[in-house]
DNA sequence: TTGTAGGCGTTATCAC
DNA sequence: GTGATAACGCCTACAA
């Protein structure tokens, strides 16, 4: 079903019906029902395709994931996939997680869309720096801000400080933060440096490997059979605090009374959690639209220079963390 | 950066150059190299919209979901777009949660892939009826199986009868199944058939309009605080389920004491409730698997017959359900 | 108001 | 082995 066999139903030419169709130029109100008629009659769809190659534009949008297991990715897709669809773009999805050659599968996206979001640091560093020579359209997501590419991130530094303040105000003294920065300059490390800056010497860091409940789990079971329990552990994010709370449940340890415990995000889980976790709450949602009308600013030309800009977070107290004289429930 | 340049600066055609590139016909080892050569330096990569229209593919993959909110579609989501990527296939998302114009959406993806997933009823069976007449590969997650498509879905029924069983092993003789049925034919159903045929009229359904926390809250608060309290309510998922736990813990109702609780699916906030979601594991990854090959069995012609399949689920016991001799922990 | 024709970037079929 | 050249499906000056 192409454009021509509409064309020849309706005994206009092929122009024509483009410009029907489209409404660029005048058609003839007669001539305009006819090509509708045969349209319909032939129920046809311009080829996208051919479309796109006309246009000199994929009308898609791109985006580079680790993976979508937890909450975070997934909202954050969400709000972007409604703003592109919106703007009348399809998103095209990428994961990296055990991908091998991604190098390659990033170039085969590029070719395909007029832009894309990429998250932190999943794309190597000399890939980026092609990318952008190349022209391509980017808007980074959590990472710290780069010549030619667009960034986004949610607050890390004050609310971390904020929690940190929270914690010592319930009057713990030894703390720990769980799920060390792997990268620098990126959103945990950032969470890191705000907390020390309030806490000091009073907190060290242990690393988790991966930022996940298992991870966690393990990594807090060792932290609490120690010699040295601490007072309170302060997660890198809610996956990570999760499997903090169920160590702790496990050594048959009171959450908060014996040990408490933060988190990061407030996904759905932390919530429902028990005790409650208190957390940061960030807007994932509003990080991924942001992202998707960043991008189709670039790639309407609206604007030509990068853009950087941090969305305000805030602490969620909840129960994980200590007692509170009047209940807060969230 | 065109072929055409390729094939200037390496003194050749464009055929060569294609030739070259893709393997396909002779080629003299020299001439290969200076093409080679000028491909490098010029840094060219064939532009996905050419080679999509000489080739007559989109090399694409669609999938259609309501939302992603929760993490049953995320991970179905996850394991099809790591199958297509393996198959060399991109994955183009569409959400309709709140979409007006759902149809032309829909329209649009198909214009853009070589066949599509689509979850359950997320499409207007018309638009379906006109999809399969158009000729789109399609494969359907969780629905009813139809004639001219794939349909993939996993098991309900037998799960249900054993999950209904196992409560009434529990002793319990006043059942609610609550998030009754929307649509006829679902998943859902499927559990609710399967719960009544054990339970008979011990089990009564209440509807919550939607599967979500906050639905299971609400409908879960009124049942619970109504005369004649159910022993035991069976949820249509886990996130329903965790809306009733805490309905019952504002009630100060205990779990499983007062009364039994299930959900469905096994989401990650299912082990991590307080008292543990005894559910139905399904497996949502291989769910997504499949239907990305399916999908490539269709689009590549190596099959050309519809199939449908049904994969297992089996319950997972903890503690939600009641009180176990051998406490049962996964 | 409408039609012709060139261009978008490939692939693949033929001749040579 | 290699090079014209016709698709592929559409958009859009430009001409009529």
């Amino acid at each position: 079903m192409t454009i021509y066999e509409v064309a020849r139903r309706a005994g206009v030419s092929i122009a024509t019906v483009s410009r029907t169709l489209r409404g660029t130029g005048p058609v003839a109100a007669k001539t305009r029902e006819k090509v509708l008629k045969a349209v319909e009659e032939l129920n046809f769809t311009p080829s996208r395709l051919g479309v796109s190659l006309a246009e000199g534009r994929h009308a898609a949008n791109g985006v580079v994931f680790p993976d979508l297991a937890g909450p975070y990715y997934a909202e954050v897709l969400l709000g972007y996939e409604e703003v592109a669809s919106e703007l009348g773009r399809s998103v095209i999805i990428l994961s990296t997680k055990g991908r091998t050659r991604v190098g390659d599968l990033i170039k085969d996206l590029a070719g395909r869309v007029d832009g894309m979001l990429i998250f932190g640091h999943t794309v190597p560093e000399p890939l980026v720096a092609e990318l952008v020579r190349l022209g391509v359209r980017l808007v980074f997501v959590s990472r710290d801000p780069l010549p030619g590419a667009d960034t986004l991130r949610s607050e890390n530094t004050a609310s971390a400080r904020a929690l940190a303040a929270h914690l010592a105000d319930h009057g713990y003294e030894r703390f720990a933060f769980l799920g060390a920065p792997l990268t620098s300059h990126d959103d945990v490390d950032e969470r890191w440096r705000g907390v020390r800056s309030v806490l000091g010497g009073a907190i060290e860091a242990v690393d988790t490997g991966h930022y996940t409940v298992e991870c966690g789990h393990e990594a807090a079971t060792k932290l609490l059979k120690g010699r040295d329990r601490p007072r309170a552990i302060v997660c890198s994010d809610d996956e990570v605090a999760l499997g903090a709370l169920l160590a702790a449940e496990e050594l048959g340890l009171d959450v908060p009374g014996d040990v408490a415990v933060t988190g990061w995000d407030d996904i759905m889980a932390a919530r429902h959690a028990r005790p409650a976790l208190t957390t940061v709450r960030q807007p994932m949602r509003e990080l991924g639209a942001r992202a998707a009308r960043a991008l189709d600013e670039l790639i309407t030309g609206v604007r030509d220079t990068p853009s950087h800009h941090t969305l305000a977070t805030a602490p969620v107290i909840r129960a994980s963390c200590g007692h509170h004289p009047q209940e807060v429930r969230t």
